[in-house]
DNA sequence: CCAAAAGTGTTCATTGTACACCCATGA
DNA sequence: TCATGGGTGTACAATGAACACTTTTGG
């Protein structure tokens, strides 16, 4: 079979930094690693691309092997590829990002990888570049979510207005007004009025609300504003 | 030395989807390519990463070769990874976007490989996956235009308000009022006015403006707001 | 009955859009 | 002098932001 000859070829990986929301914080997904270098540390969940598949297919891969989730929110974040990010070898690395729903991955947890969910803000070191591609994915999340209604992708199927708000709050480090909050997200009719309430957190109960997926499909490249302008001038990318 | 043992190394590769503008429409750099598969067929300027380069170092090693240009605005647009978008072996292509003054270039061009400038309306057929580059390249830059000020990339040091807007006209194919344009543009204090006209295009003349290099760099972050509302709803990503 | 969170409306400020006329000049 | 493209201002509409009180109910 003909080849390019005298090229050289190098290891590719995926990266996945898998976020949650738990109600109030953000966190990411890391497992331990299970083999050398810097085995037993902290690592985003990664693996090496296969003959066959391509990086989209690799990164679900790696993401259903850890959390057993399929059909996640899931995008290419961008590669990390300085020479040497890797000492044993060179390895250029595609971040992925996904956005998973903490409390349907709870059921699931594979313990073969020890994973564990830590908060955002109290991340451990982390090998190589990992912690960059988080930093970087995180920057991505409040550039887009500024604009398109990804954040969802964290909640359960019913949620309430105040669990949404918190978790705009929450990503943008702020207060948001509930009342021009809940304006803006009810106008955009993503969201779909349910009976019942969640009594959880306050005695009268806040009212489910779940996503119209309709809606959602066609409103998702549609540019939104939930989060007040002054929150906004300086998102990079 | 220690390597990853029994995993599959595999070519990567750069592909740079050149942009440019001439006053009226969009071009895009073209190459024939100079080597099997698809000798003499029209492609992306690209090239494999080397052993000792990152990919950012690779695109711009590559658009050098080509333009001669250094210090160009590129920026890194996606993964390309299908297991057989190169026949020949397994290539995983990252796609860079370069935005460059049409006008700089030509006096670099580089006869070595056969580079030419097509509308970007009216391209040839391209190799493997090159035209979904294109098209994925020009829909980011549909997206990043509308918020950031990186068209300035395509544009002469000196330009006229009129050739601006022209080049947003053209990249959302649409017409743009002059009053509100010019009024939106140079309420951001990013254009300094020049004392001389452009009178290339007309008889009264048009005065040149120049970027405000300080502004430029603080303002690249924020958002800006060119394009009205109305053509800016289907955008996606 | 009261503490705690949910829900809701109005006013004002800012921003965006539509729109038409005069200006300068080379031919 | 006139045809061509450049430059400018105003009025109205839409959007966004600030702000406070009433409702519900478990304890």
């Amino acid at each position: 079979m003909i080849k390019y000859s005298s090229q050289n070829r190098m290891l590719v990986a995926v990266d996945c930094i898998i976020f949650g929301f738990d109600g109030t914080d953000y966190k990411v997904l890391l497992i331990q690693r299970g083999f050398a270098p810097e085995k037993e540390k902290w690592s985003l969940m990664g693996g090496f691309v296969q003959e066959k598949e391509s990086l989209e297919q690799a990164a679900d891969r790696v993401l259903k092997q850890l959390t057993g989730l399929k059909n996640v929110y899931l995008e290419q974040l961008q590669a990390f590829s300085e020479p040497d990010r890797d000492p044993i070898e060179r390895v250029i690395a595609m971040a992925y990002v996904a956005l998973i729903d903490i409390h349907k991955y709870e059921q699931q947890i594979n313990d073969d990888f020890h994973a564990r969910w830590f908060l955002l803000r109290e991340l451990p070191k982390l090998i190589f570049d990992h912690a960059q591609m988080v930093d970087t994915a995180l920057q991505r999340l409040r550039y887009k979510a500024a604009f398109h209604p990804i954040l969802f992708e964290l909640l359960p199927e019913k949620f309430t207005l105040p669990q949404l708000q918190a978790m705009y709050e929450g990503l943008y480090d702020t207060k948001i007004d509930k009342r021009n909050f809940s304006r803006k997200v009810l106008s955009t009719n993503l969201l779909i009025k349910e009976q019942e309430k969640d009594k959880s957190s306050s005695k009268k109960g806040a009212f489910y609300y779940s996503i119209d997926k309709e809606h959602y499909k066609e409103k998702f490249e549609s540019l939104l504003n939930f989060v007040p302008k002054t929150e906004i001038t300086a998102l990079n990318e």
